[in-house]
DNA sequence: GAGCTAATGTACCAGACGGTACATTGATCG
DNA sequence: CGATCAATGTACCGTCTGGTACATTAGCTC
């Protein structure tokens, strides 16, 4: 067998990536992810120690990748409430075409995080999303159309809820309301929503 | 020892709910349930028949007691807005009170939802809040502050996204942007601006 | 209180699982 | 071209895990 310890890592991470996102930790079999690649179980310890590094791995990773792309969301239209609905458009196409990160994150979630916890170097990266965000928010805020009591972060925290929870729950949320939240035909309509219902909020005054 | 087939089906049902949603599926151990009761895992067996059974019948008492729940949260106001923005904050105030539910959905939709799938006592069963939704919905339109473009479903697809990321997604958001969504200081915003959300998309009008 | 059965307890099994000891081989460099 | 070591493969281990065979007991009925 030719060697290529560059290409074995990368083929575990790889493989790993698919079978934690669709088996969970616990209910990822490490036997099953090395079966999947063309080396064996012995080079998961080799490579990364064993089975809670090789996750670990696939956390940074993923998370890694994700900013790459988010970085490649890029709105600059002069007008304001354009962008801010464009912004919240491809946050939700962001979502839907990485549903395998998302999976990563619930599961991580399911254990309250203590894995993510020991990954220092997430927390410095800057969040392309909540950049532009900010920015946007103050050039509407300047130019008068947004209020301004509302935080970046808080329009964030309200498009991620609808972009993650369209793609995390998709399953429950589905068979109980009968509905297909994956449809092609539903899917322009969804998209449209939350542009829709960021820009309205941000464009109303303040109540109290 | 004195014998209750009840109180033992009824302690190992709590337990196991607690282990699942603590763990998942593949993390709960069948063992782990069984020690945390009064009685054996042979008893498991002989009530469920098995660790899938045992975690369906979870599922079910679970989305049974979640809906007797929601049925407890009322809203009438005559004026629709006021009664939108109370139903908004209350299902965000049971969503927060329900965080072992959340985290059992978010372990079944990891599952893609092949557990849930089996229920289908689950379906017929009416959903209280959406019921509500609806009807404050058409008052509101009625009295010509709402939008007539909404439907209820998107309504409630809204909230829900916003109050089951709350929770169910704390950790690794929390960890991420450095907030505790939990916090009782924070927690008035968050639920406040739920309502503020809806309210302000519900009654602008349509832009298209 | 004898007989019956639902309910419970004990002890164990077979296979799965994460992990490792040890042998081997391919590439690189003097 | 032989030495060296990073990289890889094989075969195995100890423990955990879901599940079960078999024995036992509490409580009910007649």
């Amino acid at each position: 067998m030719q060697r290529d310890a560059e290409r074995t890592r990368a083929e575990l991470l790889t493989v790993a990536t698919e079978v934690f996102a669709e088996e969970g930790y616990s209910g990822a079999r490490v036997d099953d992810i090395a079966e999947r690649t063309r080396t064996t179980k012995r080079m998961i310890y080799y490579y990364f120690g064993g089975k809670e590094q090789l996750y670990l791995a696939v956390l940074e990773e993923a998370y890694r990748g994700i900013r790459e792309a988010e970085r490649a969301i890029d709105v600059d239209h002069t007008d304001p409430v354009a962008a801010m609905r464009q912004l919240a458009e491809l946050t939700f196409d962001h979502h839907v075409t990485h549903d395998a990160f998302i999976r990563l994150v619930a599961i991580e979630n399911v254990h309250r995080g203590e894995f993510i916890r020991r990954l220092d170097s997430l927390r410095t990266l800057a969040q392309p999303a909540v950049t532009q965000l900010e920015e946007i928010l103050q050039r509407g805020r300047a130019a008068g159309v947004f209020r301004d009591d509302v935080q970046a972060l808080d329009v964030h925290l309200l498009i991620s809820s609808y972009c993650v929870f369209q793609v995390a729950n998709k399953y429950t949320f589905g068979y109980l309301f009968d509905v297909d939240l994956d449809s092609p035909e539903r899917r322009p309509h969804l998209r449209a929503m939350i542009g829709e219902v960021v820009v309205a909020w941000l464009t109303t005054r303040p109540t109290a």
